[in-house]
DNA sequence: CGAACTCTAACGTCGCGTCACAGTGC
DNA sequence: TGCACTGTGACGCGACGTTAGAGTTC
């Protein structure tokens, strides 16, 4: 299909579909006898849906990101969702405060009076709040959506579901925010990072049967090793273990999730029991555990939860 | 003053009120010995009020436009009120689309089903609307407010005000409704040119004395021979007439505003009076109202407006 | 053959932030 | 002399619109 046809399924300029493709939104097969693009169907569906997105004046790098990682969304449309709230906020002010100029300006208008008009208006400035919601709709999504790989089934899943996110959001630990806090601070790539690996991992661990996880331990045995001889990923560990490591774990630990979590997900327990195996097997030697409470004196916690902290310093690359 | 106790005065960064005198909303004194700026406590005045619009995401060349010619500020004003308004109805759409899509997003986010919870989202697409307020403040404002040089000073005069304002907004003739379309296709230039106008024209007539008319008869008699040899006055004339004179020439012509108008203005009767005086004049000169009826035959009614006609011809350069 | 189409490249928009450079004041 | 200040000039951002030019298809 070229590209006039799709400017017009569309309702796409040229223009605008020519930048897409430059800023690597789209990648038609390009007709190398003559150069020219050849669109498919897909091609016109993910330009359907960049053309949806840009209407609500979604940045292109936003769309890049989304389309690279769709497992980020939620991330983006979440924040994307409070800046809008905050430009409402602002926009509101704004108008009131225009309407006020109208509804006081002089009938024949001079500049001081103008001034003092436009200035009794209090027209808003706009600085972007940082202020981070409250709302535990992300850390939950990034904790646990990745042991319910079917997604919600039924109603019982579903009422489950609402109820990690109620008790979720009365945390008053902190970690919640801790969590959410640590999520935006990451840039783009991190973050894609973060999430593709959340899923990858969970897909592995809960796949592993008896050899695997013996293999799979000795393999953390070695990682550990290495990376407690690199300095980099020693404070690369130290750095991140207060504000995710940490929270993350203690999160994980919740009884109370857990229970609900098992219920949900046919493979939680298998995953948690593969993980207490290996974890198991690391922690039996004795001197690597006694160089790990040292090298990470204060950043680590391997009684209350050396489980997961063992398999996560490993897992580190 | 120099540009750093300006800048902290004033909450703008250097830059910025660089920018704003290359973009020449500012025109500051130049210290001849060193070629540095010398702002006076007026143009810290005009900083603040530049910066008080910024706040509002009123563009420079508003800015600049309403502190070329403060009489404006009703019609950008206006305009801009309209437009944010317009920004916030789609914001708000977009919001709840957002929201939508936050609510309905599946745990494991893949394309087609994303694609799907996008579209049902229903994200609005922003198209400018150029339809017309219905709201006649600036017609008023432009038609009357020049007769009312000291402005509203007591609560008569304000009742008379609305009166006004509610009368012209019933009209029925569509009068209001060309001329505001009218006034909205002018660019900026006009615009200033046409409310510098509609001031110092007044002040002129309405202070001619009994040989300053006679003189200004004459003179308008001079003109319109001259404008009507003229294609591009005849073709100007004819371009703007149903637009512009004709609905200007009715409003003004209309009895029960002119009755108010007398009363909240000290000066509208003699303004009438001395136009009438002057009008008649020329008038008296068959041959000029002659040839005037056949160049601009269907664009000028002698009968019904002539006063009025005869001199905004005339007045035209 | 000419009209309509295709590509790429480059500039313009808007309100500054952010260098870089050269001169000035204390 | 050194350091903070002053000016000007240029590039960068974001999402395209708008030419302009060279090649292609029908």
């Amino acid at each position: 299909m070229k590209i006039l046809e799709v400017s017009q399924k569309c309702g796409l300029s040229k223009r605008t579909i020519h930048f897409y493709i430059q800023e690597g939104l789209l990648k038609p097969k390009i007709n190398s006898q003559n150069g020219y693009y050849d669109f498919s169907e897909e091609d016109i569906l993910q330009l359907r849906f960049i053309s949806m997105l840009r209407d609500g004046d979604i940045p292109i790098s936003m769309i890049r990101h989304i389309l690279n990682e769709p497992s980020t969304a939620s991330f983006y449309f979440s924040n994307y969702l409070f800046s809008l709230q905050q430009k409402q906020e602002h926009l509101l002010k704004t108008i009131q405060s225009i309407q006020y100029i109208l509804d006081h300006l002089p009938l024949h208008i001079q500049f001081p009076a103008l001034y003092e008009v436009v200035k009794d208006a209090h027209i808003p400035s706009f600085e972007t709040q940082t202020e981070l919601k409250k709302d535990s709709f992300l850390v939950v999504r990034f904790l646990w959506s990745r042991f319910i790989p079917d997604g919600i089934q039924n109603d019982f899943q579903e009422f489950l579901w609402t109820k990690i996110n109620r008790i979720t959001n009365e945390d008053t630990t902190g970690d919640v925010k801790t969590l959410t806090q640590y999520l935006n601070s990451l840039n783009p790539e991190q973050l894609e990072l973060i999430f593709k690996d959340n899923s990858k991992h969970y897909e592995f661990t809960v796949n592993l049967n008896e050899q695997g996880c013996i293999d799979y331990a000795k393999e953390l045995e070695f990682h550990i090793q290495k990376n407690l001889k690199n300095p980099n990923m020693i404070s690369y560990w130290k750095q991140n273990y207060h504000s995710f490591y940490l929270p993350n774990l203690r999160l994980y630990d919740s009884k109370v999730l857990q229970d609900i979590i098992k219920q949900i997900s046919p493979f939680f327990e298998k995953y948690v029991a593969n993980i207490h195996i290996v974890c198991e097997l690391v922690y039996q030697n004795k001197e690597l555990m006694k160089e790990m409470n040292q090298q990470l004196m204060g950043y680590i916690d391997l009684d209350s939860y050396h489980h997961a902290a063992i398999e996560i310093f490993g897992y580190l690359k």
